[in-house]
DNA sequence: TCAACAGTTCCGAATTTCTGAACTATGGAA
DNA sequence: TTCCATAGTTCAGAAATTCGGAACTGTTGA
């Protein structure tokens, strides 16, 4: 298994980001990482309701979200922790995340690592 | 020639519009039309400078831009007009728009139709 | 009536997306 | 250790999408 890549803040493209989000089942995804409340792990997040993503997708998605710079993904034992990369974000693009967000009714008030706290990064 | 179809607002859907800014060349078009100073026209935006865009390309860049709900176009003669739709758009999801083309570096600071007049729309 | 022009449609080639099946990595149990 | 279960990745082929040249359509002006 090839190491995960994560683009550097200032390598993150707009188009990247756009397009990843241009996915219902990935702003889902997104959604419910940004807005806390469930664990990060790639399972966790599979069921959307509707209908259940199969895992090659699933990792697909998450895949399109890591190297598009919205998530940041780390393994942790047999299973992978993801977690919004909102702050870095804002600071490069600022209102872009939020603005996307809203406009997919998935803004419910609380954005975890949003402009809020400075995010205690790790890199 | 089928008659364009434009969406209603309240059919405009934000993974279309995330989908049509998602492409690079498309946003070029919809900035120069968005900052105004070009007649609107196909041909009059098929010039990016680094290379041309080919008629049928072009051609369905703006039926893309045009069913997701961005912008606006109509038969004028022999050529068509094209325009944004930023003012309805904001009113429907307030600073999408407007954050997109920021991050892209295209917000030269006035943008023709939003927020500001509250466009004398005729329809 | 005809030619020129702006843009659309068609269609085949190339690229991308999707997902089941096989595989890899980790951790726990025997 | 070895083995098994679990979480996720990679592979590969089918399906869908995108791209763009060539042919077409609709409009204007000569």
């Amino acid at each position: 298994m090839r190491p995960l890549f994560h683009p550097a803040l200032e390598d993150i493209r707009p188009e990247a980001i756009l397009y990843a989000l241009s996915d219902p089942e990935r702003v889902a995804i997104f959604a419910k990482l940004a807005t806390a409340g469930c664990g990060g792990t790639c399972s966790a997040l599979a069921d959307l309701g509707d209908r259940v993503i199969p895992k090659s997708s699933l990792s697909n998605h998450f895949k399109v979200l890591r190297e598009s710079g919205l998530i940041r993904s780390e393994r942790q034992g047999v299973e992978m922790r993801n977690q919004t990369r909102c702050a870095e974000l804002d600071q490069r693009f600022p209102g872009l995340i939020r603005s996307i967000l809203v406009a997919y009714g998935q803004f419910p008030g609380q954005l975890e690592t949003m402009s809020g706290e400075q995010s205690r990064d790790r890199q």
